[in-house]
DNA sequence: GCGCCGGGTTGAAACGTTTCACACTCTAGA
DNA sequence: TCTAGAGTGTGAAACGTTTCAACCCGGCGC
């Protein structure tokens, strides 16, 4: 049905390999030549298969961002700085969204092996990397806003250091007690600022409440914020995200604290939608963008030079 | 370097047909063949190539969905509407974001036609349907959340009753004249909604004053609502979304405006957001999931029935 | 007049599958 | 004993490209 490189070649009067080199290579075609061929194609609406092209070349144009959950505006942001280093080169991005599902994850893998696109970008639903197994040394891979210890490359953010800015910021303003609000310690975000937090918390004697959720959205942080003690707020409450702060403000707004008089809230991404509530949030912020065109970069230079010592990069 | 499906027939010692049968249908195989065969397989690492696959079978078991902005929540939605019926069938989504930009719309198009995929789901740019134009019949497409005039099928919402909806609603609250924030009207939903809402207003005899953005963000939400005399606002702002609608809410919030008691504010789309936010917006709500899930469900129908008579459907 | 060069073009192999038609081996029934 | 047919397995073609080696041909230097 769909026209092949073989009738437009007749139709030109050459060889597929002269349209062939007419789309790849054309500076080795004669000009009069060149034209004939490409009004054979307007002629037919010849569209080149993909697939015939990957299967002789080797691997397709083409970088997958795996993702576990595409509602977060933080990974659409990433998503977007990948775009942008993408176009560049003339990659297309395929975004696949795991919805934190493990298993979803292995599906979304497996074909993506089958696929043999040019690399893979990540973010690991869980800390558990059989994810990683799973793609092995088949294909380029670099883990997004997740450290590796050295095995894979990865681009991630100092998340230690950037809760201990948060505590800092804190401690400035004279709080001497914090509850920090954090999803399960799988989550390596989570274990990280769990981390900073404490330590940079005991640096400047301060105490800590911790409450933890299972996932990091809006709804629970609602919830959460529908078991607090509305008369007894703690003075501080830093959240491991920015969708766990605005459901905590939101639901602590809606039941009359003022904000950021009663309690002051903290959370990280710098999303636009914190900047834009009602009060707006004050956030540890993190290069979302940056960070998804550092990835593709990084796993481009890997791909060329042989030289194939991983490395990571931290923000 | 990747096995290929011959080295795994060599070592189970059959030949890769068999192999093949054993992938894709064993009943057709004795059943210790088939042991010796995925015992090779696991031995070897083996995973199909996609491309040869495909390049044999005409088209990829794969639905690309294209949209206008993967972070407003809607479009979100609208995709895990989507990715549940694919998984039933085994389909891998792959999203494509354009940022509402035609040219890049037009980029994805193209690659996406070179690789054959089982269809495509559309939410164009813009109405100037040339988009459509470059998919030709090649590949079965539906639109989304856009109403089609017959040539293609398509699954979208009368926006026109949406927003009589909301106009009848406002009218039984007693107000009398309402302000319509709107975006260009080359957006089908936009252009709809007005002619729904100043339709429905005359009915009611409800004054409507227009105004007019550019891109339906918070952010443009914002700024509008920054030039708002906030000492004397119509008694009703209905945004053309939710997103805007946020943004208008957060900027009179923070400027001091009472809501609902000032001022009531009406959006589009019901996102979980609005829901979140400090005073729950009020909002149209259209079913995003169910959207995304019926236009797949429409394109598989379409794809087995010859019978190629495009339909549109409504909610 | 000869050999060489280089621009332009092409034939054919190769990429890794799926699938169709056919072949082989048994068993059961006539 | 012969045949039909079920149950397994296979050889080879086909899918639509890219690319390499080879070819053709006209012009140039000798």
């Amino acid at each position: 049905m769909a026209a092949s490189i073989r009738e437009v070649a007749e139709i030109a009067g050459v060889s597929i390999a002269t349209v062939s080199n007419v789309l790849n290579r054309p500076e080795l075609v004669a000009d009069p030549t060149i034209e004939r061929v490409r009004a054979a194609i307007t002629e037919t609406g010849y569209v080149p298969n993909a697939s015939a092209r990957q299967l002789r070349v080797g691997s397709a144009p083409t970088i997958n961002v795996v993702i576990p959950d595409i509602s977060n505006p933080f990974f659409a942001d990433l998503t977007s700085g990948v775009e942008r280093v993408a176009a560049e080169r003339d990659l297309a991005v395929l975004i696949a969204s795991t919805e934190g599902d493990p298993e979803r994850e292995a599906r979304y893998l497996r074909t993506i092996v089958e696929q043999r696109p040019t690399g893979v970008l990540i973010t690991p639903a869980d800390t558990t990397h059989d994810a990683l197994a799973l793609l092995g040394d088949r294909l380029p891979v670099v883990l997004v806003d997740r450290h590796s210890d050295g095995d894979t490359s990865s681009v991630s953010v100092d998340d230690v250091r950037g809760a201990a800015i948060a505590v800092d910021h804190l401690a400035e303003l004279g709080h001497r007690q914090v509850t920090w609000v954090v999803g399960p310690e799988s989550i390596p975000q989570c274990a990280e600022r769990t981390d900073g937090l404490t330590a940079a918390a005991a640096r400047h004697d301060i105490a800590v409440t911790t409450m933890r959720v299972d996932h990091l959205t809006v709804a629970e942080g609602r919830s959460l914020a529908a078991s607090l003690d509305v008369d007894d707020l703690p003075t501080a409450i830093v959240c491991a995200n920015d969708l766990l702060a605005l459901g905590v403000e939101f639901a602590l707004l809606e039941r009359g604290a003022r904000i950021p008089d009663d309690v002051s809230i903290v959370g990280f991404d710098d999303i636009e939608f914190g900047a834009a509530a009602a009060v707006p949030l004050t956030s540890v912020a993190r290069p979302s963008a940056e960070l998804g065109a550092a990835a593709l970069e990084l796993l481009l230079g890997e791909r060329d030079d042989s030289d194939h010592a991983p490395r990571q990069i931290r923000f």
